[in-house]
DNA sequence: CTGTTAGCGCGTTCAC
DNA sequence: GTGAACGCGCTAACAG
């Protein structure tokens, strides 16, 4: 009995209104369901005839499938899930830019959950993107990870953001040696007793940066160093020099692990009556906006956000529905000096004349 | 007949190895997967020991709901849509913040899509948000409001974010009474030429700060007015300042619609070598973090953000659900003024002795 | 090329 | 209290 639905319209309805579905419009244009799905996909092969009409009759009636649905059926969900951590500022926004940027040119998603202080709060919001993501792109303190492993399904791809983990894809800035450079320049400028303001403890990043700068300051009996206390946040910056102008001698640099402290600091500084250049120098990480907008522009590493957040995307796009278990990557982010004037007269690293009179000048 | 489903695992695996469902939860508890989802979900009466039980076998089974099939079924994805414009630094993180918090309150999840330079990218991506979300908060130029309204389903919640339009609900910031504030505030420092940055023309807020200065000046005839190009950019704030510079008389006090803006001028000036707020007072508008770290700190508005975010998530989940059309909730955040050094003395706005002596000071 | 049909995993009447 | 069965809207075989 080849009985054709002819009635169609009455068996619906039994609840909301509903919107028009892939049936309604199969109904309408004369074809099947399967047709209509080949349309909207683009999948095998239709006449073009074909094609065209179902095209025009879910056009005419505003046809929009149901993702939901789509979801269940083919298992995916064209939608990543993006979970950060307490972080303020232009990071965040970098960072889901480069994401959304990257993602939309792939018709993905981003299921974006931010400001996570505690572990098991991140933990909660993983466990509840299970099943609405593809995959998800997660920055986590050092201290997750491990929890992170275990709670995750295995088979979901995972890329860290700014934290290590054996055996999981993971992306970082190149913190280590952004800081050397810097030591590198100001120790070229001539300084020989460098400050420096940390970072929190819990963050990688911090960590990695303070690494840089006892390096490098190891490398010469003549540097004097220090560390200062800091958080990252303007204020930190500020309370740091503070309590350096009542402790001894001033230090002829302050590094600061990134530019909202440095500005903070330059601030301090100021109201101390002290001038930057000329009785210190500063300099920061990050190469936030306004880094050259403070007065003297700030000598700071630049670190491309928005791109470590495309590459993410790229990263974890490129995992999903990849079922064999390659080697995991770990990919550095480049990072570059960026010489303004906060550090002393503008020079070319590359040309050592120049470098040797800076030397001479501030010896 | 009751035959109880004992070998129910070679029906399934016909795909993927694919995760463990209710109805595998349910023959391992010896239950229905409708009393499975009556446990899951809280609702309905179920025995206090079965409950227990069927809650202790999903746990060990590492049961987790397929969030497509509930949202297929149920027609809610317990996710609101975030739509942005091209929108940088901390307004974008703060806002997200903002909602963020208060959808995790609410088990909501967000889904965000930002940076959209053209309208019809816009409604793209309000298009494909369409059956991912249950709601949806909009940051538009008025320009797109039009077809916004035309292209959403106006049974979506929606809620938009610094614009306006009838028959949706609206948050706005006091724009217009931050810049008339503020414009008092330096009138009664004794300012009569004062300048004033734009913001870019296309936005609604940069539109009602402009208002805000424009309405203060023409109240007194001895104001002199001046309104600079500007687009929010700290550069943008450079180049007015550059540009003033260069033409006639400079101002007593310029006031940028926002602190960006402030910030690049303030570096102009100091490139100049002029003072501030000695030579020019300087004021801006957010309040963004860095505002009170820089040389001198700079006098504000404050405008938050994060509560913009809080509220609109609210909005919107209070009209989830809510299948009657009321009217539309049209509600405006306060501002508040933050004085600080960039404008002159610190004044309490109470203290009319105390703003004499600066008026007469300034005069 | 196109139609039929069986799931995808879950919520939900309606009997029992 | 609990279970059987249907439907949510769509994709993917499999037939034709």
């Amino acid at each position: 009995m080849t009985r054709i639905s002819s009635k169609q319209a009455s068996p619906r309805q039994r609840r909301r209104p509903s919107a028009v579905t892939i049936h309604d419009v199969a109904a309408r244009a004369g074809v099947s369901v399967a047709t209509v799905s080949r349309v909207i996909n683009r999948k095998a092969l239709v006449r073009e005839e074909t094609s065209r009409h179902v095209l025009a009759v879910a056009q005419s009636m505003k046809y929009v499938p149901n993702v939901a649905a789509r979801s269940l059926s083919i298992r995916r969900s064209h939608t990543i899930g993006v979970v950060l951590p307490d972080v303020h500022g232009d990071f965040f926004s970098e960072v889901i830019r480069g994401i959304d940027s990257a993602a939309r040119k792939a018709s993905f998603h981003i299921l974006v959950s931010g400001s996570h202080s505690d572990r098991n709060e991140m933990l909660e919001v993983l466990d509840a993107m299970h099943g609405r993501v593809d995959a998800l792109i997660v920055m986590a303190p050092d201290v997750s990870i491990a929890a992170l492993n275990e709670q995750l399904p295995s088979n979901l791809p995972l890329v860290l953001l700014n934290s290590t983990a054996a055996d999981r894809d993971t992306l970082t800035i190149d913190n280590y040696g952004g800081a050397a450079a810097m030591m590198a320049h100001l120790y070229a400028l001539g300084h020989r007793r460098i400050a420096f303001i940390k970072g929190p403890h819990a963050n990688a990043d911090a960590r990695e940066r303070l690494r840089g700068y006892r390096t490098f300051a190891r490398r010469d009996a003549s540097m004097q160093t220090r560390e200062l206390e800091g958080d990252f946040t303007e204020h930190s910056g500020y309370d740091a020099v503070r309590s350096a102008l009542g402790a001894g001698r001033m230090p002829q640099a302050i590094f600061a692990a990134n530019d909202s402290m440095a500005v903070g600091a330059m601030s301090a500084l100021a109201e101390a009556g002290l001038t930057v250049p000329g009785d210190v120098a500063i300099s920061g990480f990050d190469d936030i906006p306004i880094a050259r907008f403070v007065a003297p522009p700030l000598t700071t590493i630049r670190v491309d956000i928005e791109e470590l957040g495309r590459r993410a995307f790229e990263t974890v796009f490129l995992a999903i529905d990849q079922p064999v278990r390659r080697r995991p990557v770990r990919e550095r982010l480049p990072t570059s000096l960026i010489v303004r004037k906060s550090c002393g007269a503008h020079i070319h690293q590359s040309n050592p004349v120049e470098r040797q009179q800076i030397r001479r000048r501030n010896a």
